[in-house]
RNA sequence: AGAGAGGUGUCCGAGUGGUUUAAGGAGCACGCUUGGAAAGCGUGUAUACGGCAACGUAUCGGGGGUUCGAAUCCCUUCCUCUCUGCCA
């Protein structure tokens, strides 16, 4: 969320910045402002009115006190006048409250100065490329018709459980999802981050917090008796962690990584590119995540995709790092670096991971503060990165890592998953 | 799921309608004292909004109500603990 008092004091700049964002109504920044303005003076008129009634009321207990019945009942009177006063102050002000609030949450964050302008994914710009693309031996298959072959997903029967995109692994294709969360786990938690597992679902205070409610209700499961949603990655309950609270400035950086299935309903694409495990409804993921001092955040984002290109160089994946575009951006992110590995047998790009630099957008929102040196209360920065999301990654060296008699590792791996090979 | 007890400041904890402007204690910060430290003494120690400021307003888990006045009474909801039940 965006603060009013930002926007007051950069009304043009902010105007000009939303528009990189492709956002379509520039004139909301001046009907935010002029509703803060109508709230300051209500709220003005109704402290003052308020002050009175708080002062004659202790009046009157002294009054009584004393015994002067009488001119505590005409105080009584008194009070009941500026009371009725107040009643319609107190309806506008919650209303004023209301549409302001509604308002606010429809601005999606600023972007960066470092975000370039564009509006598809085709104009995003490419950082850097790393890693070699692999000679796949004749016959090579996509990673649908592998694990097919060797028996390591079964979609059908995924389906017949619960319903499609619902992946069920089987033995090997099982043990390799767990030696993948934890190899990237061990790999986190060794450059400083702290592990947690969180719940699972959370609550509407939560999803509002990191920017999924209200505009992203559809992309949620929702279990509606109790009114928890099933997280759609790590970052919501683990950043939740930090709301409504005031750290200390030395408390910063918080590094935290999670493991969790993630939840998605994501209605609307089809095809190829929702083949096998490149799109699902419920996948595995390791997150990284920082709330940091906001003077750090642009050196901590550079941190954190230095830190999840090592991860991709230790699998040996061809890979490329994007830097999204204006229109490619998500709602709440103010600069997003994605991570793709090149699928060999489907001759395409997967997006492995997405690493985002949130500045004050989420902590505002969620109210994430710290107290600085000289004793003043700031809104810390938020950074989320994938480290990593698991179907793609597993689809990446499933493909990339065929052999004509079977599947090879990515020596990290190893280790992890007891054996050379996985097949 | 049923019954009961609770939720007060950074922490502990008092407070059952009106000088509570939330007692008292601990912690922390600063100062005094000291050769240095401890002890002692003094001062300070929540957040949000409005205001140049003085200051005002709100907040005792959340929401609503009664009252001139609510931490205190009523309703509702969430959470924690104990016992019982069920359960991996």
């Amino acid at each position: 969320m965006l603060q009013v008092s930002f926007l007051r004091q950069n009304r043009d700049l902010a105007k000009k910045k939303l528009a990189i964002k492709h956002f379509a109504q520039p004139d909301l920044v001046d009907t935010v402002i002029d509703l803060d303005d109508e709230r300051k003076q209500l709220q003005a008129s109704f402290d003052e009115t308020q002050a009175k009634v708080n002062s004659a009321s202790k009046e009157i207990g002294a009054l009584m006190a004393k015994g002067d019945k009488e001119k505590a009942e005409a105080t009584k009177t008194a009070v009941g006048e500026w009371k009725k006063q107040l009643e319609p102050l107190k309806e506008k002000m919650a209303q004023v409250e209301i549409d302001l609030q509604n308002a606010l949450v429809q601005f999606p964050n600023l972007p960066h100065d470092l975000v370039p302008l564009g509006k598809s994914p085709e104009e995003n710009v490419l950082v850097r490329e790393g890693g070699v693309r692999p000679k796949l031996p004749a016959g090579a298959e996509a990673h649908w018709d592998l694990i097919k072959k060797y028996n390591l997903v079964d979609f059908e029967t995924g389906a017949k459980i619960t319903g499609s995109g619902f992946p069920l692994y089987i033995g090997k294709g099982a043990k390799f999802q767990r030696a993948l969360v934890q190899y990237f786990l061990d790999f986190n938690t060794a450059a400083g981050y702290t592990e947690y597992l969180p719940p699972f679902m959370v609550n509407a205070a939560s999803a509002f917090a990191t920017g999924q409610l209200p505009d992203k209700e559809g992309q949620m499961y929702h279990a509606t008796e109790d009114d928890f949603y099933l997280i759609p990655t790590a970052e919501v309950p683990v950043t939740n962690i930090f709301r409504d609270v005031v750290l200390k400035e030395a408390d910063l950086p918080l590094q935290m990584t999670a493991y969790s299935p993630c939840f998605r309903r994501e209605a609307g694409s089809f095809g190829k590119e929702v083949r096998g495990l490149n799109r699902v409804h419920q996948f595995e993921k390791v997150e990284i995540i920082q709330i940091v001092h906001p003077d750090k955040s642009d050196e901590v984002l550079n941190d954190m995709v230095a830190h999840v290109e090592k991860l991709l160089v230790s699998l040996g994946l061809p890979y490329r790092i994007l830097k999204l575009c204006g229109g490619d951006m998500g709602f709440a992110s103010a600069i997003t670096y994605d991570f793709e590995v090149y699928s060999a047998a489907q001759e395409r790009w997967l997006e492995v991971s997405s690493v985002s630099n949130f500045q004050a957008y989420q902590t505002y929102r969620m109210k994430c503060r710290f107290k600085d040196a000289a004793g003043k209360i700031q809104f810390a920065h938020s950074l989320n990165g994938s480290s990593l999301a698991l179907p793609r990654i597993f689809a990446a060296i499933v493909e990339n890592y065929q052999t004509e008699s079977g599947i090879a590792l990515p020596k990290a791996l190893q280790s992890y998953f007891g054996a050379e090979n996985l097949i």
